[in-house]
DNA sequence: GTTTTTCTGTTGCAAAAGCAACAAAGTAAA
DNA sequence: TTTACTTTGTTGCTTTTGCAACAGAAAAAC
């Protein structure tokens, strides 16, 4: 979920205008925001990576979603309706602006261009974040292991336009995202290379079928 | 995802202005609106109710919306990335009003009222979908067939405020819906009836947990 | 009011997925 | 560079899920 302006101009002018901008650093690992309850808050990852995660009452993990650098991320963009606790969490170091608003869809009262450009953006940043759900939804309710497996990779290589593309996870983490047993997928995985499907090295995959 | 201004009103607005717009009526198991390529179009349910589905390879169906009275529906709720075809299916008779638009963001050069009232709910309806689909991420991420069950329902008691409701979805629908088979969700509402988790009477459902 | 179709409920069996545990490889920290 | 920690790869065993098939109940169509 990527703004698609410059946030370097984007922080001057917010600095000389809405004082309630913070800007941290956290270390991997760390938490950088919960969505517990409905704080007016939203975050840009300026540098680093980190991934939205839940942990159910059985203490499975699931990866919502994943933020790389100039991502946005906050509760506007989730409408939590969810029991579960919702983290974000540092996967690497990371430089992270924090936001606080009163009201994200109005204009604050100095009228700053950082919030001009922000609620002009926000319905196509949502709309993004619409299209990830849908994304998301079909691979989840794909019945196997192997069909998200599959999916996913071809996913991977629609956007990358490459049979061959390098996955943006770990593969522990590759199994909290399509939410399956990760010793499984890893048996599906050694199943879909001895029936040469896939190519895996590392974290690169070739696609061979089609 | 419904929109809460008179659609009756609504209707005489764009009849005088966007003539774009028919009311059609579907039976029981047409198809209203395929989301195969992206036409330039919603509709809105005046009368009965659909699903969007969508049909995997394996012959595998998947209820990803339910639509009711008053619900709209269209691409621009959705932004396809699939490969899948998603088809809107007529559960029932169904009046639909089917509305075509250059640019649903942009005021038509008539400026009418529906578009006028159009462009002022979409934010809201999009930020709806975003809820119910992170809803949907939430149940589908979840790892056994109960936990989908016991999700599902808990959300269901939630929305009514009542230990006892009604299943909107025949028992078939509903494992489409959770993406489970249906003869192992009847299984495991067997066992949580044995268990004294759920009473179940026809689709009512009473939670007696908690 | 009878027929036809769909939905519910059930089961045996096969296949897939999850669990637990561990070793080896890789990476980060001291 | 040694140590600690994380990730990958693997496997035996158990549990869950899916598949196929069928009968009875309920609903819809005639």
């Amino acid at each position: 979920m990527n703004l698609n302006f410059d946030v370097e101009s984007f922080t001057k002018d917010f600095e000389n205008c809405c004082n309630k901008v913070q800007k941290k650093t956290f270390e991997k690992n760390e938490v950088i925001m919960s969505y517990i309850q409905k704080r007016e808050q939203f975050c840009i990852l300026i540098s680093g990576n980190a991934d939205l995660v839940r942990y159910d009452l059985n203490g499975n993990r699931t990866i919502i979603d994943h933020f790389t650098t100039n991502d946005i991320f906050g509760e506007v963009f989730y409408y939590v309706t969810t029991n579960n606790e919702l983290l974000v969490e540092a996967k690497s170091k990371c430089e992270v602006l924090i936001y606080s608003y009163q009201n994200i869809h109005h204009k604050c009262k100095q009228n700053c261009k950082f919030h001009q450009k922000l609620i002009e953006y926000l319905p196509e940043l949502i709309l993004n974040k619409v299209t990830d759900l849908n994304m998301r939804v079909e691979l989840l309710t794909k019945r196997s292991t192997r069909d998200k497996l599959l999916g996913y990779f071809n996913l991977l290589s629609t956007r990358t336009l490459s049979k061959t593309f390098k996955l943006p996870f770990s593969l522990t983490d590759l199994a909290d995202y399509l939410s399956v047993d990760r010793s499984a997928m890893m048996r599906e995985l050694k199943l879909l290379k001895e029936e040469n499907f896939i190519k895996k090295d590392g974290k690169f995959i070739t696609l061979l079928y089609k």
